[in-house]
DNA sequence: GTCTATAATCTGATAGAC
DNA sequence: GTCTATCAGATTATAGAC
């Protein structure tokens, strides 16, 4: 099964065959992202993700177990990249101590930013539309691992209520929906993110809401 | 082309044939909203369609131009009905004149419910999420008359400031949708309408907030 | 208005040669 | 790992008999 040249699995240096397979993949799923892009979620097929990468639909099946199986890598490709962007955020609130309300403003509008920048990502992370797609248990651990870092967050700002964090998601999705739905590739409801949390700080965290302006 | 029994078009009683005709074309859409629950708004089909209402799928195509032409149809039907339940929220903010900070709640538990209620037909009335699925002008004609109506509700609380209107829709979509996406089925974030509520009402509208509570 | 027949096309997936 | 060949099925839609 493995060649001489072909390093162990468990060492941390892959072998040169496996990283080229891994390369490979990375270009199969860059390429669906294209493709999803312009074709909606659902319009993708396999066929036309074989050529994008210069090879047969069938060929794909050396690298993916399924077309499920896409949808999966894609889905976990989607929650390390919004990992990623929390991560960057938080470290926005640790360089504000203690951590104001211009913060949370760009929270705000990193999150948003980051959805409706792409909203078939957005559809695929956040929404149950596509038919019977389930996550592995792999990308949904990643998917529940950002969510923990996302209440960690508000936990910063002292906001430590499940019923008061659920206000908030509901109120950034809300924008957000509203966005990639009503008014696609326009500004309308980013123009009303900051009054947005100031309304949501001025119910659950008054102090932190500079009274000058 | 018309029999003798046949009233003329431009009548306000419609023949015998028409009659039946309107009715068979209500059949099937009332089957198509089944099937789309069961197998995702995407996933209709119409051999399944047409064995649900016992006829063969091209004999739909009497009944309607093409599968747009159906999805056309729920699109139109699902929005006399968000008609109407706005139009009964309508009559209870003329029943407590001037309307208070119970009947802004009484509304968004109304839209939140139903939305809920069918998150396919949420799906297909506010997200774009069905390819290449378009609405006639006569449906989008029924779409932008809700969202009038829905804006007249506002200005009967005094919020008139579109930007507010805007805040409002997404604070009440975002609900919706967490709870859908999140917890379908479940009620977490019904549970958190009313606070969500009173948050929108102390920024927007103070002096409606009974203060005592 | 409903049927049969069929067109024309797309789909995901497998077997096996090389 | 990529290919050819092919399966087995789905899809919407049209033509024409009755």
């Amino acid at each position: 099964m493995r060649s001489p040249t072909d390093a162990p699995e468990n060492e941390s240096r892959p072998s040169r065959r496996e990283a080229r397979r891994r390369q490979t993949r990375a270009e199969i799923i860059a390429a669906a992202w294209l493709l999803v892009r312009e074709r909606g979620l659902a319009g993708l097929a396999l066929r036309d993700l074989g050529g994008a990468v210069g090879m047969k639909a069938q060929s794909l099946y050396s690298y993916f177990e399924s077309k499920a199986d896409i949808y999966d890598a894609m889905f976990h490709e989607g929650y390390l990249a919004f990992a990623a962007t929390i991560d960057e955020l938080m470290a926005e609130i640790e360089r504000d101590q203690p951590p104001g309300a211009e913060v949370l403003r760009r929270i705000a509008h990193g999150f948003f930013d980051f959805c409706t920048s792409d909203p078939v990502r957005y559809q695929l992370l956040f929404q149950r539309t596509i038919p019977d797609f389930v996550p592995s248990d792999e990308s949904y651990g990643v998917a529940v691992a950002s969510y923990e870092q996302f209440t960690e967050q508000m936990a910063a700002f002292g906001l430590t209520d499940p019923e008061v964090v659920d206000v908030w998601t509901a109120l950034l999705t809300g924008l957000t929906d509203q966005q990639i739905s009503n008014d696609p590739g326009g500004d309308r409801w980013a123009r009303v993110i900051d009054q947005a949390t100031d309304m949501f700080l001025a119910a659950y965290a008054p102090d932190l809401l500079d009274t000058t302006t």
